[in-house]
DNA sequence: GATATGACCGCAA
DNA sequence: TTTGCGGCCATAT
């Protein structure tokens, strides 16, 4: 008999998980590459997440315009017509930018404030 | 099959 | 703060 219905795919299940950890970053909030790759377990594979993002088909309901680089800048080149978009996106959202750059101790995610709120709880 | 490229990152200098 | 470098590895040549 044959038992393999279903051959493993571990690209195709990174990429789920990937997809999965983008969906967890709030509105107005914003996240690395890295950070999204540990949090779904890939730790050290922040380069995958950009393929991964590159690939996501239009319409998905995936937020990758909360994904910027761990220096807090957008990752496509400034001038560019995507990188204009990811911005205006990100400013709809409230996030601000310093110098072309967002101060990821304000707007990253998860911030302090979650990590209290995961620690202490929510009544402090 | 070999090389180049890229929506990256952490670290040392 | 910025730059350079090794590490990462799916995709495109």
């Amino acid at each position: 008999m044959n038992r393999n219905r279903a051959p493993p795919d571990p690209l195709h299940d990174a990429t789920a998980r990937i997809r999965r950890a983008v969906m967890r970053v709030p509105r107005g909030r914003v996240t690395t590459y890295g950070s999204v790759a540990r949090m779904a377990g890939l730790p050290g594979r922040a380069r995958l997440v950009g393929t991964v993002l590159k690939a996501l088909p239009a319409g998905a309901r995936v937020p990758w315009h909360r994904v910027i680089t761990a220096s807090g800048r957008i990752a496509f080149p400034v001038g560019s017509e995507a990188h204009d978009h990811q911005r205006r996106k990100l400013e709809d959202e409230g996030v601000g930018f310093r110098g072309g750059r967002v101060d990821l101790g304000r707007f990253g995610w998860p911030g302090h404030e979650d990590l209290d709120e995961m620690l202490w709880g929510a009544g402090r």
